[in-house]
Formats: structure tokens, C-alpha cells, sequence
DNA sequence: GTTTTGACAGTAT
DNA sequence: AATACTGCCAAAA
């Protein structure tokens, strides 16, 4: 199947968002190398979410609120799933993204490389 | 190959 | 502050 590099890595970033916490597409393409690829982020998490099997709940728009409307079934599951790992909405779709922003680990600590076990659900 | 679309972001009005 | 326009990137037609 044939992804670019750049796919690849917001694949990778998405997968390593902990639980109860959200990133913005912004953040994701920024820390895939493409600070300007926002929108790329959204069509590959709509292509490979199937495929992956990725947290694309734990991704919202740069306003810390989901991207379709409030009818939209998806964004009602959307809301379900971050209810249910703790979030808070602020709003019917927006969030305290100061709060539950993901920051990527700057550094990688040399211990705790045994077992990294759990991921996502 | 080119054109269109899509789960965005940033800047300009 | 709230729209509108533009820029960017990747996949499907």
C-alpha cells in the first residue's frame, strides 16, 4: 500500500496519543515535518483509520472542537469516546485544550524500556 | 498524467 | 469578534 513518509508519521504520532488526552491536526503535522499539513492529517486519518485502527477521536480541529457538525453521527461517537476517557466538554463540541492538549515526550528517557505494554483500547 | 475533494490552519478583511 | 480567502498535503476519480 504505499504511503508517503509523511503519512507514516502522523500514523505513528496518532497511535502514541495517550488516553484522555487530544492533539490538533496542526500539532500532528507539525511534529510529522509538515507544519502546514493539517489538512493532510485529516484525509489520512479518514484513509487509514480502518486500516490502523487509530485514536482519530483524540484529534481535533486548532479550536480544541470537533470538526463536523453537532448532528453528525461521527461526532457524536467522537464525544462519547473523549467523555469516556475522562474529557471534559467545555461545550456540545469543544474542549479545554490547555488542559487535555498531548505534548510529545521532548526527550527519551533512558529507563523504563522494558515493557511499554498497554496501548490505546 | 490532471482535476477534485476533504475529518484543517493561518492570515486578511 | 466573525466570516472569507488562501495555502498545504495526500488520496480518489
Amino acid at each position: 500500500m504505499k504511503m508517503s513518509d509523511f503519512t507514516v508519521k502522523v500514523i505513528s504520532l496518532v497511535k502514541q496519543i495517550p488516553r484522555g488526552k487530544v492533539a490538533t491536526y496542526g500539532q500532528i503535522a507539525r511534529l510529522a515535518g509538515k507544519p502546514h499539513g493539517a489538512r493532510g492529517v485529516g484525509w489520512i486519518l479518514h484513509s487509514c483509520t480502518e486500516t490502523h485502527g487509530l485514536p482519530w477521536q483524540r484529534v481535533l480541529n486548532s479550536q480544541g472542537k470537533i470538526s463536523f457538525p453537532v448532528r453528525s453521527k461521527l461526532c457524536g461517537e467522537q464525544r462519547r469516546r473523549l467523555k469516556a476517557e475522562g474529557v471534559c466538554f467545555l461545550t456540545s463540541a469543544s474542549i479545554d485544550l490547555e488542559k487535555y492538549q498531548w505534548k510529545k515526550k521532548p526527550r527519551a528517557p533512558r529507563a523504563s524500556r522494558g515493557a511499554p505494554k498497554m496501548f490505546q483500547d
